[in-house]
This record gives C-alpha cells, structure tokens and sequence, in this order.
DNA sequence: CTGAAAGCGCTTACAG
DNA sequence: CTGAAAGCGCTTACAG
C-alpha cells in the first residue's frame, strides 16, 4: 500500500535524465526546455512524485514554517487569533505550527526550546500570565529568531508587537455609559497585574475625569480571572454598595453577562436601572438577553496583522526595518444593555 | 544581533573531536565517555548550540509532525478538539500544523498538496462540509501517510475514525423529553446531506418509537447551518403549527438557545410549557437563563483520542493493527431548560 | 539547454 | 571510547 517515496533520482533515472535537471524542470526553470519539462512533469504525474519540501527547505534554509505560542486554543478570542494568522500564512505561503502554554512558565519555556531546534523562520506569541522575564524569548531571538507579540506582550523587551488600544476601548465603553445618562459608574476589572487590565481600568478613569466624574474606589471591583463567577460576586457587591451604581464598564463579556443576570434576579432592569458593557464581542453577548454592548476586540484582524509583520520581518533580508507596536482600533458595539436613550 | 547558528562541526572544531563523537555526546550515546559528555555539554551551552531537529528528521526521515485539517478553527467544537490534539501530541512529542479548510473542497485539496510535500508523519482531518469525494486523501495514502478522521468522517474509506455516538446521544435526548412528560416533541435538525445530523434525526425517531410515541413528520424542521438565525425562524414555525410541540430537541446549542428566546418571548415558559434540549454543550449553554440542557460532545477527548489513535498508527511498524472506528460516549447534561419534575 | 559536484546539518554502520 | 565516510533529497554555482 504504501509504497516508498519517488525522488528526483529516481525520476532522473528513469528519464535518463541528471536528477539536476528533473529538479530545474519541477521548478519551471526557465533554462529548461519545454519538452523537457513537459516529459518530466508527465513522469511526475504517472509515478506520483511529491517533492519533498523539507530537504529542499533544509538545503535552502528555510522552513516556510511559524510557531505559535498560545495560552490555550479553546478560548475563544486566542481562536479567532490563530484563525487571523492562519489565514493570512496560508496566503503567503507558510504554515504555522501551534502550541498552548496553558499559562504555565514552565510550559512556556519548553516550547521556546522546542522552537529553538525545530527551526521555525519566525514565532508569535501570547505571554502566559506567569511570564515575567524574557530569556527564553531573547535565546531564540539571539539565533535570529523574529519574535512578534500580540494581547499580553512584554513591556521591556524590543519587538513587534500588535495590541488593541485597551486604554481607548475602555475610555469609549465608559463615555458611553455617562452619554446614556450614568454618572455612578462601576468598574469590573481585570488582574490589575495585567497590563491590558490596567489600561482599561486607567481608560474607564481618564473618561471618568475628562466627564468631570468624581473617581469613586469603591465602585471598582478587582477579579482574578474575570471568570463568569467572579463576575456574579461582583455584582453581588455592588448591589450590596449604599448607593448602587447606574451603570457598569467590565473588562470582559463574561464578567457582564453573569452580572446583568445578577441585576436582572435582583429585580434592577438593564439597561434602565443600571446599563452594562463588556469587553470582547464574544458571540454570546449579540444572543444573550438583553444583547450585551460590547467592545469588538478584532481579534481575527489582530492575527491577521501580527502574522503580516512577522513575515514581513522574516523577509526583510538586510534587517532595515525597526520594531514597531501596531495598535489596533476597537469598535464599541451598542446593543440593548446599555442602551437608554433610543 | 542573530549570530549564524553553531552547528556540530562548529562544535567539533572547537573541541578537537569528530562531529560524530559530539552529536553521540549530545545525545546521550552509552559508548561515549563522562567526560567527554561533560565537555561537550559545557561547550555547547556556552557557544549557546540549538541541534537542528530537523536536520536530523531529516536524516532519519523523521518530522515529528502531524498535519490538522479542520473546517474553522474558530469554531468552538473545533477549537476544542485542537486542544485535545495538541496537549497529546505536545506529550508525546508531536508538533501539530494546522489548516483550516473553511468548508472549501479546493482549499482542502490544495491543503492536501501542501501535506504531501510537507512530510507530516500524519493527518488529522474533519471533512469540509462540500467533501464528497476523497481522492486527494487517497494520495497521501499511498505515500504511506496514515489519516484519521474525526466527527465529520467519510463512510466509504478504509481509515482510523472517532466519532460521538450521535444516535445514542440524541436517543438519549429525546427520552429524556419524554421522561420529563414531553409528547408532542419537535425536532431542529441539521443538514440531512450531513451523516452527523442524519444520525441524531434517527436517534430522534427511535427514541419516539421505543416509547411509542407516533413519528410526525410536521414537527421536524431541517436547516442549512443550524444557525442562530434559523433557529429563530424553525421555532416560530413551530409555534405556528395548529398544535405546537411540548418539547424540542435540537441538533446543536445555537439553535437551542435561539428557539428559547423566541418561545420566551411569544410568551411561552421554558420548560414548562415547552422542554428544550441541545447538543454539544458549549459555554453559552451554562450561562444563558434558563440554562440549557444539553449533549456534552467531548471535543477535547475526541481530539485526545484522535491524536492517540493517530500516534499509535505511526509509530505501528509493521503495519499490524487494523483500522478503527471509536465511538465516543456522551453526556446528557441536564439543566433547567428541560426539567420539569423536580 | 543539460550535467557533475558540492553541500545544507545531522546520524549511524563500520572500523579500529 | 572515538573517527572517517556515506548519505538523507534536494538546489545551485560552475562548467560546457
């Protein structure tokens, strides 16, 4: 059944041909005669030939391949993200190689060596939350590894990265809420270790201020995980507060979905006794009831992008190209949550 | 900045060895001595060495990697099933390439190509919804390439499959409505074109059978894409029927959730007036209100199994073990949208 | 237009 | 315990 592999020899050999011009005539040389060629690719054709790509890439030295690091795949922004770098690959010709860090260092480490050996031409990552020194990333980039970052990317140290305006979604998501009629405004924010959770949260301030909004901490409520439970005890809290906010900005979906439930069994009607808006798109806020206002995160874009600078990278032989963060810009999505003012 | 990569002759060079007493040393080889083990290693951690894993795949007509063909990636199920891959690849030394078909049989053909020239060890494929026939499969066959297909798999190929008990589940879904004293039950079905979904509309029926309740073609509703969007419109025909349905169940979740909305909102009570119950359990399932019962599919462990079926044919010398089918077990995972008897 | 030769970075059977 | 040599399947500079 599977019988062994046909090579340019055995091609050669059995058109009395130099395995050269077998190789010249597969890659459309243009020395090469049109008979020539056209004999040769027939005879490809009947015996099956499939090139191999490895030990061509291995002799040229390139593997057309991309390595990337991600916390996990299953969640959903990170998959939409791969979706983007994929797809833009695949256009230009390179595969990606995919592997999850499931926000273990360790795990992190290990795939950075992996990464060393297997020869990939460039990596994209999404730091695990662990991560706080870079080594491993800067061994990799002393073998003339590119690097690019995207979503949680590393402060000091110098590379591509692709981030979402976290500071600028969060500003708009909070103007929103004071435009609709809110002025106790809550905030349900991420691990303030986390800079995009910080940034939100400094966005949520800065539109706060710029509103003439006194800035109230006790309306701010810090969650580990911004899990769907964290959410609920939040909520939980704010309700608990003397004077329970009008409104709230939570710096994801899941965190505002679980607390408009909260609201909702609580008696307080959203969007009119307090307005809500998440952070993220996730396909779950445009069918929950109420429809979540969100902040569409353009993860897919965001793939897209990061993949584009890294090929780039990669194919910028004399290495005259600067780093460069890319900051994409967020829609905020209005829907029924936080929409009063029809 | 990116030093040319050392190289074992490098090595060799400078420690006045042969290149194949250092790539022995390197690799732990029982003849070569302590010390001579010492040094190399000394050596190459200090001239910062990375041994070119591919190379020697090369060399040993190995890649230790496995090709992923999946419709989208950024389909939940999907998504999950390549986390499964990857975490039992990753233990077993694997690296996973992954493609995404998009539901195009061109672009699986030329994904195809690419495989073939790639030397995968191996492929992991879902079928594009648009595969009818599978000759570009077949190729890769012949040069020795195991396949496994997974939930979207082809009946008439000789290959590993895993698949989920579809029937059985939606057995069990059914019965299930009617234990909770369902008997007008409908069903939401998914492209009969699609084995999958066929299979659910029989464990459908026979569920009905099996209790005797009488198979009534107008309370089955067939859709494209069992979108949202068409479950929306399925539900409001059902509502529309001159009896309507005390239960539904549906081929998937999103259909499931779009069907309660609609029956909340046209005033109906879920699940007393009307039981519902989806498949796959996806993590909207648990959160929407009132939170939906539903088919865990086991993605992850379908990706697990896969993989693990997968290895186990490579690494099967001599070609000794036939091929497999597993049928994977689900889970009715019973919440309030369809319990009545509490 | 075609071919002979060298070599990409490893591994391994053979020899000592 | 260590080394010299061949070779994995290609590509390409050099030669004719």
């Amino acid at each position: 059944m599977s019988s062994p592999r046909i090579t340019l020899k055995d091609l050669a050999k059995e058109l009395q041909l130099s395995p050269s011009t077998i190789s010249r005539a597969i890659a459309g040389h243009p020395a090469i005669s049109e008979s020539t060629k056209k004999k040769v690719r027939k005879k490809a054709e009947e015996l099956g030939f499939a090139p191999n790509s490895i030990a061509a890439g291995f002799r040229k030295k390139r593997t057309h391949s991309i390595g990337v690091i991600v916390p996990k795949i299953d969640v959903h922004f990170h998959s939409l993200v791969i979706s983007g770098i994929e797809d833009l690959a695949y256009r230009e010709g390179y595969n990606i190689t995919i592997f999850q860090s499931k926000d273990s260092i360790d795990r992190e480490k290990e795939i950075a060596k992996i990464l060393q050996n297997r020869l990939v031409e460039g990596i994209i990552v999404c730091l695990s939350n662990e991560t706080k020194s870079y080594t491993h990333f800067k061994k990799l980039v002393k073998l003339g590894v590119p690097i690019i970052f995207y979503d949680r990317v590393p402060s000091d140290f110098q590379a591509n990265k692709v981030v979402i305006d976290d500071f600028g979604s969060a500003f708009k998501a909070t103007e929103h809420l004071i435009e609709q009629g809110c002025r106790r405004i809550g905030h349900i924010a991420g691990n303030q270790g986390t800079p995009i959770f910080r940034h939100r949260f400094e966005g949520y301030k800065a539109a706060l201020k710029a509103h003439k909004i006194p800035y109230n901490p006790n309306l701010v409520l810090e969650t580990q995980n911004l899990s769907y439970e964290e959410g609920a005890t939040s909520a939980h809290k704010l309700i608990a507060l003397p004077q329970m906010p009008d409104g709230v900005f939570c710096s994801n979906d899941y965190t505002a979905i679980s607390a408009v439930q909260v609201f909702q069994k609580s008696g307080f009607k959203v969007p009119e006794q307090i307005a809500v808006v998440g952070f993220s798109n996730y396909p779950i806020s445009r069918v929950i009831q109420p429809n979540l206002t969100t902040i569409n995160d353009r993860a897919f874009q965001m793939g897209e992008a990061a993949a584009k600078l890294l090929i780039r990278q990669i194919e910028d032989e004399d290495n005259a190209i600067d780093f460069e963060t890319i900051t994409l810009k967020t829609d905020l999505v209005i829907r029924e949550s936080s929409l009063r003012k029809k």
